[in-house]
RNA sequence: GCUCCCUUCGUCUAGAGGCCUAGGACGGAGCCCUCUCAAGGCUUAAACACCGGUUCGAAUCCGGUAGGGAGCGCCA
């Protein structure tokens, strides 16, 4: 049998976090046994859908790189079969017309809470079997009254419902559109899902679904509940933690592996290992080493992973990840071999592009102002000296390279009779404006001779004018 | 209220009756390295929710309690 899951999100909003490691979850179920992984858009609620949500759970998917074999699938466009297998269930007398109005069923609901007990549907329309003129009716599944359902679920176990407390639930509105519990069931069916892996949120809904399966006489998919993922603080995610959706992510510098790496660690371990490339994760995965409780997210060790990446990678591709950040800054830049030794220079100091970028500007562009307080200390003239012999074998430099340049700063340390740090921090706030950058030999070699020594120029200038 | 689910360091987790004086990772603390910032190395603090039971032996099995969560829609 192959083993075919399925992505199943609703086109209400973004691809969330959530979302996001559902889909590599069935993604990764289906490349590990070889099968196939469908994307379908549960698009049903037209007042909530939107195109917009659609093309980006697409974006989201794609950035993440999580392809799908068949799809996307979309509900909206298969209402005729819906209809035509509720009618099927109607002829089998699986379901049945409800002709109760929205206020009966709210005054039911009211009355079983005010008797403390579960609201639910008593069935007074099963019998019916005359229809009440001027009213549409919905069609409600009959749900069994006798007897139990129990999940086989792959990461709870068995979990047990009796049917009593199931009641008949709608499965097609009175304007004739589907709901969701019955558009899954056909469409599970249909697609000939084996494995359902979804939020176990879900939990509840099973049972229905799988007394549906039951009357269409057809035999149940599998089933994998996954626990809910919650914000850093433990409650339920939200827009208020921050990067909610997984776009959010890029914008904020962080990497497609960074994420998949962190999504598949939460719920989901194999031994001690953190780390885990793609193939890693394909091979490893099994369903049955999934956690059953919820996992906060963890916004510092993401960032770690992000860093471990950025080290790992290829810098000359990270070079153009580093430039679609510094172009969101205002800075247009593709040279992609300059990319690519910055991105060498600065991945030991960076977290994520968006730091990465907003750090490595001076490589790019002009400094405009010093930073006081790096400018009073270091440019000055106790160090005008050091600042001055540098400039002058930087000048005479048969050649340029991090190697040379730093034979310079030993035979200037030498020929002062100073520490290293009081000619390279001077340095470091001539060429960047500030205190901080990787080491001051790869700095200057990456800058390139002529603007490092535009650079000098311009702090030699600094002091001189300051002194007078 | 009812039904269902969950419970190991702050966080993610290892752990399937003796290997556990509970391991790893992130974060924290300390030290080392060092031209800044980092990165790296070493060291270290920190957890089996609680109560009973089963057993020679329980983080692991069973029961209960407490706490947290989800669902109970002509939403998905």
């Amino acid at each position: 049998m192959t083993i075919r899951t399925r992505f199943a999100p609703s086109p209400t909003g973004y691809l969330h976090i959530g979302g996001a490691r559902t889909a590599l979850y069935c993604w990764l179920y289906a490349r590990h046994h070889g099968g196939q992984f469908v994307l379908r858009v549960e698009d049903t609620d037209r007042e909530r859908s939107t195109d917009a949500a659609v093309q980006a759970i697409l974006d989201g998917m794609a950035w993440l790189d999580l392809k799908q074999d068949e799809g996307p699938f979309y509900q909206t466009q298969r209402f005729d079969r819906y209809r035509e297998v509720a009618q099927q269930l109607l002829e089998q007398g699986h379901a049945y017309h409800c002709y109760c109005s929205k206020q009966e069923l709210e005054q039911m609901r009211a009355d079983q809470m005010a008797r403390k007990q579960k609201p639910r549907y008593d069935g007074r329309c099963r019998q019916r079997t005359e229809p009440v003129a001027g009213v549409a009716p919905v069609i409600r599944f009959k749900n069994p009254e006798q007897g139990r359902t129990v999940i086989h679920d792959l990461v709870h176990g068995d979990i047990v419902f009796e049917n009593s407390e199931l009641d008949d639930l709608i499965i097609a509105r009175s304007d004739g559109t589907p709901t969701y519990n019955f558009t899954v069931v056909v469409d599970d069916m249909d697609m000939r899902i084996t494995h359902v892996i979804r939020g176990d949120d879900h939990i509840n809904n099973t049972p229905r679904q799988l007394n549906i399966f039951k009357a269409l006489g057809v035999t149940p998919p599998e089933y994998a509940h996954l626990p809910m993922i919650l914000g850093p603080d433990g409650t339920k995610l939200s827009k208020r933690h921050g990067a909610v959706s997984v776009m959010q992510y890029r914008e904020d510098g962080f990497l497609p592996e960074a994420v998949l790496n962190y999504l598949v660690r939460l719920g989901w371990s194999h031994g001690d290992q953190e780390i885990f490339s793609r193939e890693e994760m394909v091979a490893l995965f099994d369903i049955t080493d999934v956690n059953k409780s919820a996992s906060a997210i963890n916004p510092d060790k993401l960032l770690w992973l992000n860093q471990h990446y950025i080290k790992q990678g290829d810098f000359m591709q990270l070079g153009a990840e580093l430039a679609w950040h510094l172009e969101r800054i205002g800075i247009r830049v593709d040279d992609a071999k300059k990319l690519a030794a910055v991105v060498g220079a600065q991945a030991e100091r960076a977290k994520t592009f968006k730091d990465m970028a907003a750090a490595s500007r001076f490589f790019f562009e002009e400094f405009t102002d010093y930073d006081a307080q790096a400018a009073a200390k270091n440019l000055n003239v106790e160090t005008l000296p050091a600042l001055r012999d540098m400039q002058s074998r930087l000048t005479a430099s048969d050649g340029w390279s991090a190697a040379l340049i730093h034979a310079a700063l030993e035979a200037c340390v030498a020929a002062l009779g100073v520490k290293l740090g009081k000619v390279a921090q001077p340095l470091r706030v001539a060429v960047s404006g500030g205190t901080v950058s990787p080491p001051i030999d790869i700095t200057l070699e990456i800058l390139g001779r002529e603007t490092v020594l535009k650079r000098l120029e311009r702090a030699v200038h600094h002091i001189e004018s300051a002194a007078r």
